[in-house]
RNA sequence: GCCGAUGUAGCUCAGUUGGCCAGAGCAGCUGAUUUGUAAUCAGCUGGUCGGGGGUUCGAAUCCCUCCAUCGGCUCCA
């Protein structure tokens, strides 16, 4: 007999070689049902494989996260078995599990397959699923397995399995699909009741690019067809929050081709709602203690040179511009540090000036290879919110503490409650990959969990993830559709004081070198305007937003009495437009609600005689009538309040 | 950059066994209408069918090539 302990820590007894769907079973009918995989003593099993000592047991079902994963790889599998049926000669490559469902790599040979052909597979994977084929698991030598693939001619799984070590070997069987595969599965495919095969796409083997292209079909699978439909829709809103789209209809920004890939045109409105993120930003920073500084677009390929990027980047950058000058070159700004190291080294410092903070809307201009570009999240000229902090080592902490609260202001004031950081720190069994010494590295990489944690900061930390010129902190944010982004960056670096040999006087008369800090809240405008529409949908904060009231005279008799109150409107800083169209006020609230635009005050003959507005709030609907000191009252303090 | 898909009016889309001057709705313009909480009516304008080349008596439709966009991969100082 063994000892399974469950999670309310009671202990019962077991024939020796239980599963856990045994064990599941013993406790009701129901819950066995439900079981996809099982922790035990914190390894997650199948629920199918004979436990053989006393254990910690935890039953896995569809609302663990494990559960979910466990089901997802098997689909993976039941996939890949629809395929091999479909398509005898395909090879496979890897099938993991990812966030939301799964995908499988596969060599189809010369055979183009294409979204069309989706449908057919899916149906395959339903008919096979309908007999309910168990997963079986099987243990087997490096040497039995090499041989299978090497009779099934997939060099795909031979590859992955010489690198495997011997006896850690694991055989996956489903009906007649066999596969490699460490596990664990789901007892059988009962519960893949409802699957959705969303896209293929090209995917390099291994992820090199040096290596074949495979084609990757990317899928998920629900218990329930209520929870695949339901994932559905969120797909077609997460497709009506695309800023690509919003940026459009809203007329925010657009491209053109003339003007060339990746470089986006702002249009009035979009320039509006950017002008004042900056103005934003700027009055918090001039309060922290920032100095605004101004650089050119272009600087000499030298300055590139000191700082190492030229060597690095170069050649896959814009090229560099001649001059009528032989031999001169000056390139795009990929960066501002440089620029703004020569600004710390334009005129002796005391460590009485430090921290010195350098901060610029900086433009800058990388050459981003055409398949990554995309809406404004990805593109070839963009403005870092960027800002250098030069400092004494011992006040590294304090100015982490102070950057991670503009961070947090600034998530506060665009409604995004919900972040975690990222501490990336180096990898100490590689510590010769990093510049800087040993000493500095450690006193930064606790100055930033320590200034995180005393910021209550919930972090993750990432071992290997720094840059080899320092440690950062990382701000991902949820937007409201629960999909993350990574925004802020908070950057400490060792190297560029050391190339452009920056320097300052000590209490003690000794020349020191100082910590930079880069970070940037926003990351790039364009980024963070794109992260803004995804998660408002366009709805934006009633400070933010370009346009905040709309006046919709009922009919020409009032464009006289809607001008006026345009104007005590905009004089008051509420930004108003009036609609004088002709159309019928069902038309003109109609489009109003389209434009986003966060007020509509109907006026009439009734506004007109009693000096009021009607007031009708965006998505919410008729609020009633106002007088006008009212409404000017009623939206100043929803600014005010968003502002604090 | 790589794999695949797509590209018809400002937007959303119809139009392929190659064949009348390439269509619709919305938007825009003009006029009528003077409107009370999500689409008033009528008329009109608008297209090198992504660019270039080819096949053909004839190309939006077939072929080649380039460009752009989309889904991914790779990359992201």
């Amino acid at each position: 007999m063994i000892h399974i302990t469950l999670p309310d820590n009671s202990v019962r007894e077991y024939p020796k070689g239980s599963t856990a769907l045994d064990i599941a079973k013993s406790i009701s009918e129901g819950l066995a049902r439900n079981v996809l995989a099982a922790k035990i003593d914190n390894e997650v099993w199948d629920a199918t494989r004979p436990i053989h000592q006393d254990a910690r047991l935890q039953l896995l079902t569809w609302n663990d996260r494990e559960g979910k994963e466990a089901m997802w790889h098997s689909s993976a599998h039941l996939m890949a078995a629809a395929i091999e049926q479909l398509y005898p000669n395909v090879k496979f490559g890897i099938g993991p599990v990812i966030d939301n469902g799964f995908y499988y790599d596969m060599d189809f040979g010369g055979l183009q397959i294409t979204a069309e052909d989706l449908p057919k597979i899916e149906a395959k994977m339903k008919e096979l699923a309908n007999a309910k084929p168990g997963f079986v698991r099987k243990e087997k030598t490096k040497a039995e397995a090499l041989d299978f693939f090497t009779q099934k001619n997939d060099e795909y799984k031979i590859e992955l399995i010489s690198d495997l070590e011997d006896g850690t070997i694991t055989f996956y069987e489903t009906g007649s699909f066999v596969d490699l595969c460490r596990g664990p599965h789901i007892p059988d495919t009962s519960p893949i009741k409802a699957i959705k095969l969303l896209n293929i796409a090209g995917a390099y083997w291994r992820g090199d690019e040096k290596r074949k292209m495979l084609t990757r079909i990317y899928g998920i699978t629900f218990p329930k067809q209520k929870e695949l439909d339901e994932y559905l829709v969120l797909l077609e809103e997460a497709k009506k929050r695309d800023h690509r789209r919003l940026g459009k209809d809203l007329e925010l920004f657009t491209f053109s081709q003339r003007v060339g890939q990746g470089l986006p045109l702002w249009l009035p409105k979009g320039a509006q709602l950017r002008e004042r993120l900056e103005q934003f930003l700027k009055n918090v920073q001039r309060q922290a203690g920032y100095l605004p500084v101004i650089t050119p677009h272009i600087a000499n390929v030298e300055l590139y040179k000191t700082s190492g990027h030229f060597q690095k980047y170069g050649k896959d950058a814009f090229q560099p511009i001649n001059t009528p000058i032989e031999g001169e070159q000056f390139l795009l700004k990929p960066m501002n540090c440089p620029h703004h190291c020569e600004i710390f080294a334009s005129k002796p410092r005391s460590y009485k000036d430090l921290p010195v903070r350098l901060a610029e809307f900086g433009t800058v201009y990388r050459y981003e290879q055409s398949g990554e570009l995309h809406g404004l999240t990805r593109v070839r000229s963009f403005t870092q919110d960027d800002a250098h902090l030069f400092c004494r080592p011992d006040q590294l902490k304090d100015e982490f503490k102070s950057v991670i609260d503009i961070v947090l202001r600034i998530f506060r004031m665009l409604n995004f409650p919900e972040y975690i950081a990222q501490v990336s720190l180096r990898d100490s069994n590689n510590k010769e990959k990093y510049i800087g010494s040993d000493e500095n590295w450690e006193k930064a990489e606790s100055a930033i969990i320590e200034a995180a944690a005393e910021k209550g900061l919930s972090t993750i930390v990432e071992y290997g993830e720094a840059a080899f010129y320092g440690p950062k902190l990382d701000f991902m944010v949820k937007d409201a559709l629960g999909r993350k982004w990574q925004l802020g960056t908070i950057q400490v670096d060792y190297n560029l004081p050391e190339r452009f040999e920056l320097e300052y006087t000590g209490s003690d008369n000794q020349k020191h070198r100082p910590v930079m800090i880069h970070r940037a809240p926003f990351g790039s405008m364009e980024r963070f305007v794109a992260v803004l529409l995804e998660h408002s949908g366009g709805n934006f904060p009633l400070w933010l937003t370009p346009d905040q009231v709309i006046i919709l005279p009922i009919s020409e008799k009032y464009i006289d009495y809607a001008k006026k109150v345009a104007d005590i409107l905009n004089n008051s800083e509420i930004r108003t437009l009036v609609d004088e169209r002709s159309e019928k006020t069902g038309k003109k609230i109609r489009d109003a609600e389209m434009l986003k635009i966060p007020y509509m005050l109907i006026v009439g003959e009734k506004e007109e005689e009693t000096g009021s507005v009607s007031v009708r709030r965006h998505g919410e609907g008729d609020l009633g009538s106002m007088n006008l000191d009212a409404f000017i009252n009623h939206i100043q303090e929803e600014i005010t309040k968003q502002l604090q």
